[in-house]
DNA sequence: ATTAAACTACGATGACAATCGTTGACAAAC
DNA sequence: GTTTGTCAACGATTGTCATCGTAGTTTAAT
């Protein structure tokens, strides 16, 4: 199993998951706004490829990196992990934290329900 | 605001949400599975108290804990990072994930769409 | 009062996370 | 072909988490 990803490495995860390969440089750029050194991204990287979350391709010059953990898996990898640590287990307690936190849109009440639907048939 | 607690803290608030407030004592015989040293249980609880976490109650001999965070705030807390690390803030998509990670229960179906009606009278 | 037991405080450690600087290799430009 | 710039590797540093051992303090029993 892929270890849980931690908070820096899930916002390289992020950019890697929207377009990949990317280089140390192209990553780093995208997240300039953090201002973060060059070598820090790349450190991150390689640790990431130590843990099997990350590969690299050498063939180029500047080498690419390719996540080898989904977002499906790390979505679902954090909501087990809350869903053990602060919901005791209890999903429909997390539906209702969920639903109240913040107001969800209309449309995402209506997405929400959509898929209520199509679990009750299952 | 209230930091995100770690792991091992929520282990130790999971009990006191259950009955406060607790001792040091307490709190370690009901982890005692987890094999851990009294020491470690009260180093813990004096971190948590600096971050703010809990307060003591020091007029006894044994000094007794109370959470100063609620669960209902850590699950917010917790739900808002996850919300903002992995899903992008799309809430529909956090519930998708939790609907079809593992099968839920018909009663915790039940629950959760008796939340939307109640939801979408507001 | 003296001691034994229970409890807290403090410091130390090892693991891991996050950050950066320096060095050495390679390639492009002159 | 020498210089210049880009890039990855490595090591070092700092901070946090989790854990424990020792020392000192307070209560209670003798």
């Amino acid at each position: 199993m892929k270890p849980k990803p931690t908070d820096a490495e899930l916002e390289i995860l992020n950019i890697l998951w929207q377009d990949e390969p990317k280089t140390v440089r192209e990553v780093h750029d995208l997240l300039k706004a953090k201002a973060v050194g060059y070598t820090t991204i790349l450190k991150q990287l390689q640790v990431m490829k130590e843990k099997g979350l990350v590969k690299r391709d050498e063939s180029k010059r500047s080498h690419s990196y390719y996540s080898l953990i989904s977002q499906e898996q790390a979505q679902i990898t954090m909501l087990d992990h809350i869903l053990d640590k602060v919901f005791n287990g209890s999903k429909s307690a997390l539906f209702m934290r969920a639903l109240s936190a913040k107001p969800s849109s209309k449309e995402e009440l209506a997405e929400i329900k959509a898929l209520l639907e199509n679990m009750e048939l299952g």
